[in-house]
DNA sequence: TTCCAGGAGAGAG
DNA sequence: CTCTCTCATGGA
């Protein structure tokens, strides 16, 4: 199946940007799990080339992969808010066409909530160990993958079977909040109707999620473009671009959003992309130094 | 050996 | 409110 016209888009940059743990590069396709099928995609120009491992309806598989792709979105026009200095320029050029997913809920949830003190090719390697013992096994061609647990196979576990994914000591927070999606004391339905806000207030009652990841999940599964997820690279770009002195997480956000505005999601998403391509500080730092358009902030108490 | 990674909870001040 | 310590794990 083809997807076309896929302009302002790059599948690399999308998959490749730590949003989603479960994308595989083989001989220029992407494989990966989405919603219990695995998927083969290659870009070729702006056409996409997509196979599934299930039977797929062609007239919702299509919107489907569309909205998980964020391809309905005018991310050009995005991208010409956000594009307020020579940093920013920079990842915007280097990362032309990435765009935010819109993953599953409940993955979203489990994977950030593995995701904390973690790295992004340690949080992989636990996800697909959990998945190869309590997901599913899914075949697509030679291709051989797992979709991800349920709730209710990672509520039912115990704790060592966690462990010996090397989940740490997370394990106790990734079966809370399994259990707590069962008994339906975390309503998933509901929180996909939430505001930003209460969504993220929701998600922060469960232990293990605070202000980081419920902004991941909000983010990168809920759509929620304003939300900021202040990592410690988002951190140290912030202190040394733009207060060029130490900064906490509010000082952060308020000029964040009054810098970027309400779509500062997605430039987080290019800034944190483009420090990790390019993790080039010396760089950044001199840009610190020549740049005079964000003099602004930080200078009051 | 120590440090670090898409942090958060608990406690102290 | 802010600061500090700890948590399990593996690669650098």
């Amino acid at each position: 199946m083809q997807i076309r016209n896929a302009t302002d888009f790059s599948l690399k940059h999308t998959l490749e940007s730590g949003q989603s743990f479960r994308w595989n590069l083989i001989d220029d396709a992407y494989y990966g799990v989405v919603e219990g099928r695995i998927l083969k995609i290659c870009q070729i120009g702006t056409t996409l080339c997509v196979e599934s491992s299930a039977t797929e309806d062609k007239t919702t598989f299509v919107p489907f992969l569309q909205h998980y792709l964020d391809l309905g979105r005018d991310v050009p026009k995005i991208l010409t808010q956000v594009n307020n200095d020579a940093y920013m320029h920079r990842a915007i050029d280097k990362l032309w066409g990435m765009r935010i997913l819109n993953q599953e809920l409940w993955e979203t949830v489990a994977s950030f909530i593995l995701s904390q003190n973690n790295n992004v090719s340690r949080i992989r390697g636990i996800i697909r160990r959990l998945s190869e013992r309590f997901g599913e096994q899914l075949i697509l061609a030679r291709y051989v993958d797992y979709s991800f647990p349920s709730p209710e196979a990672l509520a039912t576990t115990t704790e060592d079977e966690l462990l010996a994914c090397g989940v740490g000591y997370r394990a106790s927070y990734l079966r809370d909040a399994a259990a707590a999606v069962v008994s339906g004391e975390l309503a998933l339905t509901a929180v996909k109707e939430m505001s930003y806000p209460e969504a993220k207030r929701e998600l922060m009652r469960r232990k293990g999620i605070g202000e980081k990841v419920a902004d991941c999940i909000c983010l990168f599964s809920l759509g929620h473009l304003s939300a900021l997820p202040i990592d410690v690279w988002i951190k140290r770009i912030f202190e040394t671009l733009y207060f060029r002195r130490r900064a906490t997480y509010h000082e952060i956000r308020e000029f964040a959003h009054a810098y970027f505005g309400d779509r500062v999601g997605y430039a987080q998403q290019y800034l944190f992309h483009y420090v990790h391509e390019c993790p080039n500080w010396a760089d950044v730092e001199h840009l610190a130094l020549i740049e005079t358009s964000i003099t602004a902030c930080g200078r009051e108490s």
